[in-house]
DNA sequence: ATAATATATTCAATAAATTGAATATTCCGG
DNA sequence: CCGGAATATTCAATTTATTGAATATATTAT
């Protein structure tokens, strides 16, 4: 309808609480569906169509990797937008957890990160 | 559902072109429902309903003077929001015409503005 | 009081988003 | 090639948003 339509898509790919976790999530870098899937606690189906939007708005892209696929944000000034509205609509602060997710059998989640070196955890 | 909810309401009201271009008309300050309804081109109810999702938004609010009704942008941080939206999205730079509008009965339509001073046009 | 103007609200029809369930696809290991 | 794991897609049901039409309310002028 008018010139404001691009600006309208982008907000409606961030209207979603769903989606908004997502993107929170992925901020530390990419993450494999099955990690999103232990930390938003919701079925792969479920998570496969936000990210699905998220990507149809071009905000985030894939890269598979043997069976898995990593998502990650291609557009990293959406983080702006995001804080900028979660300020703005006093929105408490964010806490994602960016640590290991108890039933994630993703690689992230079963390795432990120490000085920038990714060693598999024993048990 | 999770605490983005706050974000994911305010991205919502901001997800509809029409009121984006009646937060652009409103840009330099207040306007009447007949003016928008001029400048959108679109009729009274519908920018009324629109006006209505901003106002549950918080995002604007409304001042009455005689029998109009004057609406004006309560959080203009607002506008950061948006202008960095239709930077990220791409959009080509706005122009929402902040001249008088020629079918627009509202008194700011039918005056014209020199040096700080208001006055009516003759004719 | 009545009529006209400005605006809001309600209602109904349609369109679009959300969500779950089922199914398909792709990759990996045997 | 077959089975299982990871992910995507399709489909249908439900909910929500959009939009137009009709009506209601408040204000001003007569």
């Amino acid at each position: 309808m008018t010139t404001f339509d691009p600006s309208a898509k982008l907000f409606k790919a961030l209207m979603h609480p769903s989606r908004l976790l997502i993107l929170e999530t992925l901020r530390d870098g990419e993450q494999c569906v099955c990690h999103l899937e232990a930390v938003l606690g919701c079925r792969q189906a479920y998570i496969s169509q936000h990210l699905m939007v998220l990507r149809e708005a071009g905000l985030v892209e894939d890269r598979r990797e043997g069976a898995r696929i990593f998502y990650r944000v291609i557009k990293p000034e959406v983080y702006d937008l995001v804080d900028y509205a979660s300020k703005l609509s006093g929105a408490p602060p964010i806490h994602v957890s960016r640590e290991k997710v108890a039933d994630c059998p993703c690689p992230k989640c079963n390795s432990t990160v120490k000085d920038g070196v990714v060693r598999e955890l024993e048990g």
